[in-house]
DNA sequence: ATCATATAGTTTAATATTAAACTATATGAT
DNA sequence: ATCATATAGTTTAATATTAAACTATATGAT
């Protein structure tokens, strides 16, 4: 009876401390993009326009997981402060290329320094070893499919 | 050289893991949650009523890790719906204690079994021990303070 | 009673987030 | 050229989310 019961609540138990790692070490990261006055999706297509140099929008929602709607909001705002500017795609009109700008280039440069920082001080908690092996936990939950 | 830079690149790798996995996650099991047309706070709320019985927005906010003003728009939702109410305490009359009702217990009641048995099958990816060393290892990491 | 301080919950302003409907653009078949 | 289909990005509607300012209530000191 315990034993039929006890599936259920490890499952449950875990999830929850999944969910709670994720929001607690979130939460703390992202003070430093606030800092920046950037939110969290903003610090997401600057990073990637960082790494990846200039995206289409779907390519920038592909990477950081958010709908077009909404990457086209965070785009018109970082617009708006002069950290990114669209450019029509001439080849197929429906895109535009997504460009940092000078400015939006310096501040990611700095600001995802200091981001990096803070995920390595929120991992240090854990060993190398210990790093390692919770990577490898969360890939094998983090690519199912339906 | 490549051992002195391969800290930060375990770090941000297990740290994209982690948030992937949470997110991706997430993302399934809050569908059962949507299907009920409830949203993941909206549903937050009531699970915490359900369990643990009538609370002021205080607790409920504390339980659930929302602002203040987020909790109010979130119930004002729940309440127009008919899935609680609130009472203003007369003990206390800066509190409101919030109810489920007749039709919020019973929808909770459904909806998270629905839930419960996607949180399953969603850690039963991992093997019994798998789950729980996902769950301690989440547990440093959540636990942080500043 | 008055004042200082604290706290529950609301309001405000700015931004985020989604799904669905929509507009503009592209491609292929006829 | 016309029509069918697909796709990038925008708009719409509903809801979420935060910090900060605010209102109402409570408590303790004077």
């Amino acid at each position: 009876m315990n034993t039929a019961v006890r599936p259920t609540f490890r499952a449950l138990n875990t999830y929850t401390k999944l969910m709670r790692a994720a929001e607690s070490v979130t939460g703390r990261v992202s003070r430093f993009m606030a800092a920046a006055n950037l939110t969290i999706s903003q610090f997401g297509v600057l990073e990637a326009l960082h790494h990846k140099g200039p995206l289409c929008q779907r390519d920038i929602g592909a990477k950081i997981l958010k709908s077009t709607g909404n990457i086209t909001l965070v785009i018109d705002n970082l617009e708006k402060h002069g950290f990114v500017r669209r450019e029509r795609n001439t080849d197929d009109r429906r895109y535009f290329t997504v460009h940092l700008t000078q400015t939006g280039a310096e501040l990611i440069s700095r600001v995802f320094a200091d981001v990096e920082a803070a995920i390595v001080a929120e991992m240090s908690l854990l060993s190398e070893k210990d790093q390692e092996l919770l990577g490898e936990l969360c890939k094998k939950l983090g690519a199912r499919r339906e």
